[in-house]
RNA sequence: GGGUUCGUAGCUCAGCUGGGAUGAGCGCAUGCUUGACGUGCAUGAGGUCUGCGGUUCGAUCCCGCACGGACCCACCA
């Protein structure tokens, strides 16, 4: 490698390039090993059929960072990679695919399907792994898996049996959310309410007289979004406590169209502040009316095909699509005078999550996990802190979920996915649920056994990824060292989908839970806060920003300033910004080797020269500092934080002041062992500084660490650095913070005098005290290099200087310049004007504080001492500044 | 309907458990061919911390109400 290192950074090749090299050298891979301390993490494993979106880089940079600093700090660390099957969405696009070449997927038939599907895989299934590595991701990639994998097909049989068999897994008759696109039953949790314009329609149906003919006076009037489910109506129901329809339950109404009389019910379930207080009862097409209808033993009478449309059931209408025949039923009730008026009417219609379609809840016969035993070690765990939620907020969620916990419904009428291992006896209609495929019903005998055709829900075998891709259901040492993982990283939208699935899940065949810490970090939106979706056109390319800027610069972007838990805004400025950070410290790194001597042995990781300057021991006690901090941070999963802490500590302290202040040292003739002392400092803080960053910024940081230091394999492998308490120099901190803030002054003072950056003016240091006099003197070097001062004295009282000097106090020292061409002394009195009275203002607030006896009791020592020498220091630079004003009038009578 | 969360500089956001907002980045203004970097350096302007009450010696921070956003859960015909 070069040492040569190009006037602007440039990942473009260098990111490839280093990437192949970690994945050469086998640093992503992790065995199980007896007595060393593992960070276990699984990826939340993205859909096959996936590309990378800004979601996954967020979700994958975050892992990222916490895999490579674990890693550093010496942990034996295994992140899982792999990707999911991802049933519906897989199924929906090979169909569509097939659907443009004129290929009916029921014609080609469920073995030719399924071929179709996996030779998909092979060809797509890559795509979103290989992005992955774009990002730089460690993941050990020689364990990769898939969820239709052998393994993971065995560890869902075995799973899906070993509940049947403890009888939390049932088959029944219950009703379900239906997609008619998809042809599949899908869960609540795939269910999304969507608010849509409809109307609602005002119906009545005729009463029943005593001697069973239609009341031509009498009607029961209600409303409904879905006229067309009267073909289903097995009832009607009031309210037992509204008195307008009391004696009413028992008789009948008449059924309008279908000619059915179906009886008037009461039930609790009836809001009698809703519309007129009647509601129409149709078992097979309404969750709630299910529920009426289980307790008043209604018929069920299911009137909707598969596909939506209208069956047998539905009489003259069968054939007909739902929306087509809602028009007809509504003109066929207007025409029977029985249509009371149409309203517009707003309100949440359930649709598909993955294609929007609206489902229509129906009754079918599906696989249901039984939820209530289950979720409760997944409440417990939570409760009592044995798994831990980023941010605390999350378990107001988690909780709300468990509470209304739903069994859950896990068979999908789709072909990609993991069949269910039961098969049913068509002789005696014995249900076998079995780990491999039955010769004979054990009932009867016979053999004519089909097995269900129906697969399972995707995230069935998603709550098992934790132990099954170390090996489950066998009892491997991978699973024996790796499990139960450590840390899981997620975005909300999954917490019901994946997380609670996965802790009951693994509570229940591992008997322990699969991880102790789950971080959920917020959305990535775009730069109006709006949510990225293909549909607005609004999403940025994580890829396409790579190629750009740089996977360093995406990830920065994606972590700094932001804490875990929130949502994000994204765009281009931010990228910028990162990706100038990342020359930043190129330029840096170049600057340090530029200065290397020929032959010059490499400084990082040496012992401490006995001997340094002040600012030597203020950048390391700084940067021993920002290790403790930064550390702190991370360890509580503050990523955000941390990584801002490093970001100001380079960008300000090393580069604008710890290097231009050493610079001198580095050119100065018969300087050496002071040159050497610098170049230490450089170097080691500059590697300090990397392998900080390294997790956050992998791919800048190695170049430059294996650039700096030849012998190093890889900063992956390097060990994080501690705090060290021989670093520690509070006392240098300080005055070199003194020195700053003169400098700083001066610069301010030459800056609003307006005088020429060329030009050199003599500085007067004035302190009464002989420590500040000391900490000027030392630093004398600095008012010249950085403050354009022609020579500096230090003294104890301002003997000497000008009246009309132009002066700036600092705390414990005024510094003088007496700038010969300071015309305007009106502006110079009208500045320090200003400054006095904001020191008035520092005084009055601070003797409030220290004559207040309530906070002198209450609030803690060092407050009060701190506050006291607050204020001892604005009385001094006070008393500075109104004698320099005074002395300024002066000379102006 | 129930719940969560946010409202700080022109913009996007920090502000760690109540004690001076020397807040950050971008943007803006002024100056800079200083031997790493103009993807840079220096200096500066800009905030009644959404409003109103309350608790407190003291509130951007705690409580209540209001206004304005974001989100989650449930779903009523």
């Amino acid at each position: 490698m070069s040492k040569e290192l190009a006037k602007a950074y440039d990942p473009k090749g260098l990111e490839d390039r280093l990437y192949e090299k970690w994945e050469k050298s086998g640093y992503f891979h992790a065995e199980p090993e007896e007595g060393r301390k593992k960070f276990t993490v699984v990826i939340p494993p993205p859909n096959v059929t996936g590309i990378l979106h800004m979601g996954h880089a967020f979700d994958e940079t975050v892992q990222d960072i916490l895999v490579r600093w674990k890693r550093m700090q010496g942990y034996n660390t295994l992140w899982q990679p792999g990707t999911d099957h991802a049933s519906i969405s897989t199924e929906v696009r090979i169909t569509n695919e097939l659907k443009e070449e004129g290929i009916d997927k029921h014609e080609l038939g469920r073995e030719k399907f399924l071929e179709r599907a996996w030779e998909w895989k092979r060809k797509y299934g890559g795509t979103i792994v290989s992005q992955l590595k774009k990002l730089g991701s460690s993941c050990d990639w020689e364990r990769e898996r898939f969820t239709m994998d052998e393994g993971c097909n065995r560890a869902v049989t075995e799973a899906f049996v070993r509940m049947y068999e403890k009888g939390y897994i049932y088959k029944g008759n219950r009703i379900i959310n239906w997609c008619p696109v998809c042809n599949t039953s899908l869960s609540d949790a795939e269910v999304l309410y969507e608010e849509q314009q409809g109307h609602l329609w005002h119906i009545k149906y005729p009463l029943i007289n005593e001697d069973g003919s239609v009341s031509s006076t009498e009607f029961l009037e209600f409303a409904t979004t879905r006229p067309e489910t009267m073909l289903g109506d097995t009832a009607v129901a009031v309210n037992p406590a509204d008195e307008r329809y009391k004696g009413l339950a028992g008789r009948k109404v008449l059924l309008p169209i279908v000619n059915r009389q179906i009886p008037v019910v009461e039930d609790e379930y009836v809001d009698m502040e809703f519309g007129t207080g009647v509601v129409k009862i149709t078992p097979a097409h309404d969750p709630n009316d299910f529920e009426v209808g289980k307790r008043h033993g209604l018929e069920e009478i299911n009137i909707l095909n598969d596909d939506a449309t209208i069956n047998e059931n539905g009489g003259k209408y069968a054939g007909m699509d739902r929306y087509e025949c809602r028009k007809a039923i509504v003109k066929e009730l207007e025409e029977l005078g029985l249509l009371v008026g149409i309203e517009d009417y707003s309100h949440n219609v359930g649709t598909h999550d993955r294609c929007h379609t609206t489902v229509e809840p129906l009754i079918k016969k599906q696989w249901f996990v039984r939820m209530d035993e289950l979720i409760k070690p997944a409440v417990k765990a939570v409760q009592e802190g044995e798994i831990r939620l980023v941010p605390d907020s999350a378990k107001k969620r988690y909780f709300n979920w468990t509470d209304n916990i739903k069994d859950w419904c896990i068979s999908r009428q789709l072909w990609w996915g993991h069949r269910i291992p039961a098969w049913t006896c068509e002789d005696c209609g014995e249900i076998i649920v079995s780990r491999t495929a039955p010769e004979v019903c054990p009932k009867c005998g016979k053999n004519h056994l089909t097995q269900d055709p129906d697969v399972l829900d995707t995230w069935f075998s998603s709550a098992l990824w934790p132990f099954e891709t170390l090996g489950w259901p066998d009892d491997t040492p991978d699973l024996r060292y790796f499990f139960p993982t450590d840390v899981l990283v997620t975005g909300w939208d999954i917490i019901f989908f994946w997380v609670i699935r996965m802790i009951f899940s693994s509570y229940e065949q591992m008997g322990t839970y699969p991880f102790h810490t789950v971080i959920f970090h917020g959305l990535v939106r775009d730069s109006q806060g709006r949510k990225m979706s293909k549909s607005l056109g609004n999403g940025i390319d994580p890829l396409e920003v790579i190629g750009q800027y740089g996977a360093d610069a995406l990830r920065l972007t994606l972590v700094t300033g932001n804490d875990m838990g929130s949502d994000m805004r994204f765009y281009r400025e931010r990228v910028e910004n990162s990706r100038n950070f990342a020359n930043k410290i190129w330029n840096a790194s170049r600057f340090i080797m530029m200065n290397r001597k020929e032959g010059e042995e490499e400084r990082f990781g040496k012992p401490v020269p006995a001997s340094l300057e002040p600012e030597d021991k203020w950048i390391l006690s700084r940067f021993n500092r920002l290790v403790k901090e930064a550390t702190e941070n991370m360890e509580r999963y503050e990523l955000g934080i941390a990584v801002q802490k490093v970001y100001d500590f380079i960008w300000e302290e090393f580069c604008d002041w710890y290097i231009e202040m050493v610079k001198p040292r580095l050119y100065g003739e018969g300087m050496e062992a002071s040159r050497d002392q610098a170049m230490y400092c450089l170097e080691n803080v500059l590697g300090g500084a990397m392998k900080l960053l390294h997790p956050y910024m992998p791919f800048i940081t190695e170049e430059i660490f294996c650039t700096l230091q030849s012998g190093e394999p890889s900063i992956m492998i390097s060990s994080w650095p501690e705090f060290r308490n021989d670093l520690d120099f509070p006392e240098e901190e300080r005055s070199i913070e003194t020195i700053k803030e003169a400098v700083r002054g001066i610069r301010g003072v030459r800056n609003s005098m307006n005088v020429a950056p060329s030009k050199r003016v003599p500085i007067v240091i004035v302190s009464p005290d002989p420590a500040v006099r000391k900490i000027f003197a030392d630093g004398k070097l600095f008012f010249e290099s950085l403050a354009g001062a022609s020579s500096s004295a230090c003294q104890e009282d301002r003997e000497g200087v000008s009246d009309s000097a132009v002066s700036v106090s600092i705390p414990g020292a005024t510094l003088f310049m007496p700038l010969e061409d300071l015309v305007d002394i009106d502006a110079e009195i009208e500045r320090l004007t200003k400054e006095l009275k904001r020191l008035d203002g520092e005084l009055i607030r601070s003797d409030k504080m220290l004559s207040n006896e309530k906070f002198l009791a209450s609030a803690k020592p060092e407050k009060v001492q701190e506050e006291k020498e607050k204020k001892a220091r604005y009385e001094q630079m006070h008393s500075q500044v109104s004698e320099q004003l005074d002395r300024l009038k002066k000379s102006r009578q």
